[in-house]
This record gives structure tokens, sequence and C-alpha cells, in this order.
DNA sequence: CCAATAATTAGATGGCTGTCTAACTATCTT
DNA sequence: AAGATAGTTAGACAGCCATCTAATTATTGG
């Protein structure tokens, strides 16, 4: 697992703006819309969970939009399951059958 | 949740620290000697995970001795699970019956 | 008490990071 | 093509962070 993913996850913003992707996806004007800051600024957020593939983006007309990556926020969760001390194979689905 | 949680962890050195803990109790030096490193600049590492509540530590004669805080790892494993999207309540069992 | 061992604290430093303003690219509409 | 809208890129800057050396505290054993 790459540590971009965790340096990712250090800022607050970037964690927000997953939280909110939680929701479905959003553009990066509607999620800009939610912070006290510049578009540069939320721009720069963006890249960084790009890069950390914990979010994907695709242009639709004059807008960008960010979805979640799950299959990288799985790893982080095994990573942790794995530091607990549980000799996880996978992380457990919510609905077990 | 603090964000001082997810700054310790952005860090791979206190990420390996928290995996070694993970196997059990340690003392401050045997968890230094797995690391090319200085011991101040793993005590600073150490007082870093403290500070966010990941590990616990106790004095044993001249030693420190660190173990793993798993309460606060399982609230981190519980906000992954959320901004997942997934409508958690708590992490679930590893063996579901 | 003195020396040795284990670990932390103090202070310095180079590099990284989050934020901003200004400028730029891309798309749509008229 | 020109203007408006959405977003990114470039460059600068202040503050934070990981690391180091040197000095300090704490504990044990002679």
């Amino acid at each position: 697992m790459n540590n971009e993913v965790f340096k990712a996850l250090a800022d607050p913003t970037r964690r927000e703006i997953l939280r909110l992707l939680g929701r479905g996806e959003q553009s990066a004007g509607q999620l800009a819309q939610r912070f006290d800051m510049t578009k540069p600024s939320m721009s720069h957020h963006f890249s960084v969970l790009k890069q950390a593939e914990l979010v994907h983006s695709r242009r639709e007309g004059q807008q960008i939009l960010y979805s979640l990556n799950t299959t990288v926020l799985e790893d982080v969760l095994t990573w942790l399951w794995d530091a607990f001390g549980h000799d996880t194979k996978a992380v457990p689905s919510r609905k077990p059958s």
C-alpha cells in the first residue's frame, strides 16, 4: 500500500471531501462550495486525492465529477485491521448474506 | 475523532511501529532497534503516537513499554467504514458466527 | 555516590505542505 | 468569435515535520 494514501488522509479538508463523496458523485464546484477556501486550494486537494487513487474523476461538459474509489479505501481498512492484530484475509461484508 | 490520529498514521515509520506493536507490548529500545534512525527520532515518533492516543506506555525499570491502544484504532476503522458509504454503527466482527 | 544503561528533551535545519493570487485551459452559449 | 462559467496550473510563501547532535533525566548496580 502506498504512503500517499495515508498522507492524503492526514488532512481534514480531504477527509471531509471523501465523506461528502460517500453520498455519491459530485462536481468540483459542488464540493468547493462547502469549504471556506479558494478554488485553486480545493483543486489542489482533489489532485492529492486523485494521486493517491482515493477518488476517480471524469469530465462532463464544463464540470469535473469526482467519486470515491472504494478499492483503495478497502486497502486502508485492511491495513488497519491487520495492525489491530486480527488475522485478517479481507474486510468483512456489511451484509453477510 | 481527532486530526492528530490521522497525522500520526501519515508517517511510514509510525505505521510500522504500530504493526510491530500488533504482536504485543515492546520496549522503546526493542522497537528502535528495528529502524535505521537515532533514538531521539524514534522517541519523537513514540511521542506523536502517544499524543494521538494510538499507543499506551508504562515504565518498567529503566525501560518504557509501549502497547497498542486498540480503541482509537477502532475509531479510525469506523470512520473509514462510514466514508465508504456503508451505514455502519460499528465495525463488524471478523468471525460472523 | 559513580558509572552505565535506557530513554527523553532541547534546539537546529532542510524539506514538505496547505494556502493564496494571477494566469491559463476547456467548454458552452449566443 | 466573444463572453461566461468551471476548473486547473504556476509560482510564492509561511508554517509544519522528520531528522540530527548535544545535553538531560531516570533507573539500576557496584
